[in-house]
DNA sequence: CAAAAATATGACAACGGTGTCACTTTTGTT
DNA sequence: AACAAAAGTGACACCGTTGTCATATTTTTG
């Protein structure tokens, strides 16, 4: 947890920290990302890190709990029972997730790091606990899905479960290779969405999807 | 690339600096990894892996091309011809890969590593390549297979790479988290096969396998 | 057996990392 | 204005890392 100096701190600087804090942990792992280059980035002392968080590992934390922040203000406006069926429903998460791509490109990665790239064993414990829960959330879709028909009952539910994971995994990582240069262009310019990139993004989310529904209908 | 020195080792040090230094590379990433730790467990100076290999990437490219080696005489019985269609071929390429698992899992980790959870700058260009060339295989399989009828010409290939790397992948974490202590525990105390783990393991390989054509066929 | 070639050694330099702490500066309060 | 509280600072200790190199030891060769 940060202390209340860093949360006293003014907003700019605040919201400065934070960026660039979420660009290292973003751009490496947790081992390799550096609180010196931080504090070079950011033209402050290296003891003002510690004024604000007890060590590397709490600010760590703190950023992680501040993206998933971020994504839930994203993602919660979708709501299951306003979709007809599951498919509907999990298409849409993900072309409302490419807005938080977009706007929040640094706590993109930095999650995107989180789930699939990060396996430094400081962090492990959090990531493990992690993962535990989205199976465990996906583990209530799939048999609630089962029950509406939106998913076959014939297929076992841990093996739909990782399935979903899989292609899940399979976007995020889409989004970070093929689309994440348009989506930096676009903030650093200032410009527009290319919007020919966001369609045919959306295009391939639909058509993945689609073939997850060929698969588990 | 390895120097003659180390090339002229005893086979027995050789075999025993190669699974030492295999086990660090599988166990922590790149960066991580450490010289020191190889040396001390080994017994060895520290001038003596400088006198086997040039510098520690040289080090990690010996221990990717030897894991891909190792790799390839598992795989390389598996042959495309003798199977009816590509799902079958599919399915025992996972199959067989799982005596990979259990023979060399120090091999099997460390190339898990390297095509999914490696980050390090300083080899990210040697997994890049090793990515595309994965990627390409994968076109050519698929637009084969589509002129043979095992996946169908309605779906756009590179959503199909796309869709079958993921679950490779998939298959690929499958083994490492859940079965990873079986087989670890069969190496160790050099008793048979944990059997009913691997049944399930062909099990779920199948069942992933079976949702995969229903999506693609 | 002696000389030469090959191999092994570990102290060392140079670097970059984290976390600490006595001290300075800024801000707020009375 | 004077004092107190809060925030900022950067030199420092300590650690672990990689790669080097002069020297010691072992093995091979003539």
């Amino acid at each position: 947890m940060p202390t209340e100096t860093f949360l006293n701190l003014a907003d700019e600087k605040r919201q400065a920290f934070i960026e660039t804090a979420l660009k290292e942990f973003a751009e490496n792992n947790y081992d390799s990302a550096s609180i010196n280059k931080i504090i070079k980035e950011l033209n402050i002392a290296r003891g003002s890190v510690y004024q604000y968080f007890t060590d590397k590992l709490d600010l760590w934390l703190y950023l992680k709990e501040y993206s998933e922040l971020q994504k839930v203000k994203h993602i919660q406006s979708v709501d299951r029972s306003k979709y007809p069926d599951f498919w509907t429903y999990y298409e849409d998460l993900f072309i409302k997730g490419i807005n938080f791509d977009i706007e929040q490109p640094l706590c993109s990665r930095f999650l995107y790091r989180i789930g699939y790239k990060e396996s430094s064993k400081d962090v492990s414990e959090y990531i493990d606990n992690w993962k535990v829960k989205a199976k465990e959330i996906f583990t209530v879709w799939v048999d609630n899905e089962k029950n509406n028909g939106s998913i076959k009952k014939t297929v076992n539910t841990e093996i739909a479960v990782q399935f979903i994971l899989s292609m899940s995994s399979s976007i995020g990582e889409l989004v970070q290779t093929k689309y994440s240069n348009a989506i930096e262009n676009n903030l650093a310019s200032e410009k527009p969405l290319f919007t020919e990139s966001i369609e045919e993004y959306k295009m391939t989310v639909k058509e993945l999807v689609q073939l997850l529904k060929n698969a588990l209908k």
